[in-house]
DNA sequence: CAGTGGTCTAGACCACGTG
DNA sequence: ACGTGGTCTAGACCACTGC
């Protein structure tokens, strides 16, 4: 196999790393799979072993797969240790990870509102799965969340006994969907009613809002998440570079 | 003149890269400043151009210099609009960028308190520079902020007549310090009743309350700032790649 | 036009993990 | 010992910029 000469203007790196991405689209290379090394990439695509070396080393710097010396690349998993190292931002007063557990998690299905088709991109008359639950530490009730999905990405998820804590990681096995980027919205709201007594807090107590949207492989969007949280000594933490 | 055989182990690349910043650092090469080509670098510490193009790209992608096709690799530059792209994470609800102007700054000089000392790593008995602001859109406040800045890196910042609005364009232009990246801890609190009076809200109005430690070339604190926003539709956004 | 960064090659050897 | 990714070299040509 070769590339195409349709695209003879962009560089060879760029065309591999795309077609290596549509394989891992494609199901072809499964999370936590080993994928070939550089030299067979390199022969199959008819290019020298360092520009298939700087397709991959893209791909990793991009979190899609991960290299390992000695073993090789592999592509991301995302497990639940992952997943909360990677996309969960709460931290402690001592720095440490904030891990939450789920509970009253109600999961149904609807037509999509004007608002979750055009956060998602969906089209009229398309369908969403909405779940929402109450995260809790330490049995202590930490946030209250909503979250809408596009049905045609996840079917029959609604249907599901058990929604689990880690989405992404359920997203992934057994959806082959990969969260690769995320964007989140940070405000600062009142308490309502409702939301304070699933807190236990009174109303009009402020709670950091978190609207995010995750975005997947083709940059598309698979999820918009409202959180309200009641975080007391916790924050949320935004690294810029 | 070439490398040290001292870190014979460690990859020239990195090598290159550390002696590259050295002279940001020392001021040898200043912000906006033309650096050398890729074959004058190899040539100069005697390796190939492939090795000095991985040390200099590796500065491009932590953000240090500025590569552009065609004219060369220049040092970055904190002009107030970049700053306000790089470190200014604030957005209304269309997307567009929230930019604040400065109002009531006043600045001093006092022995630093035990809690900036241990955010800010100083020794005991060390001075720091505090600035106090309104910062204000369209007229109407938006945050009440205050730095914290140790003294040493900063002689002389209190007594300045103007403290400008886009403080790292400062930092770097009069004192040859570049901000690097920031790590915001964000929280949502109430407002207490002199926050409330100057940002023209009721008092316990929900504040998002950004934390925010700015660090430097070397990796240490150089700055402590704490920011009380009453947003209205605007919002904080992080982007989790 | 000359000079710059951007891409690409075809080799070489090293460091690491596994059998 | 073997195969992997990691580093490094010495060349080549292309695309862009400014004079």
């Amino acid at each position: 196999m070769s590339l195409p000469d349709k695209d003879a203007n962009r560089p060879l790196y760029a065309q591999v790393r795309e077609r290596l991405i549509d394989r891992i689209r494609s199901g072809e290379w499964k999370p936590g799979q080993l994928i070939a090394n550089e030299f067979d990439i390199a022969a199959e695509f008819g290019v020298s072993q360092g520009t298939a070396r700087k397709a991959i080393s893209d791909l990793a710097s991009e979190g899609l797969v991960v290299r390992r010396q000695g073993r090789g690349t592999f592509v991301v998993e995302h497990t639940p240790a992952h997943v909360l190292f990677r996309f969960f931002n709460l931290f402690d007063a001592e720095g440490a990870a904030v891990i939450p557990d789920s509970r009253d998690c109600k999961a149904s299905l609807a037509a999509a509102s004007s608002e979750e088709r055009s956060t998602l991109g969906l089209e009229r008359y398309a369908k969403v799965i909405r779940i929402a639950r109450t995260r809790t530490r330490n049995g202590r009730p930490l946030m209250r969340e909503t979250i809408a999905l596009p049905e045609a990405l996840f079917p029959g998820l609604a249907e599901r006994q058990e929604i689990p804590n880690t989405l992404y990681d359920l997203f992934q096995k057994s959806y082959g969907v990969l969260v690769t980027r995320t964007d989140d919205r940070l405000c600062a709201v009142a308490a309502d009613a409702q939301t304070a007594a699933t807190l236990g807090v009174a109303p009009g107590t402020p709670l950091l809002k978190i609207d995010r949207i995750a975005f997947g492989l083709d940059d598309r969007p698979l999820e918009w998440r409202v959180s309200h949280c009641y975080l007391g000594d916790a924050h949320y933490l935004a690294r810029t570079r």
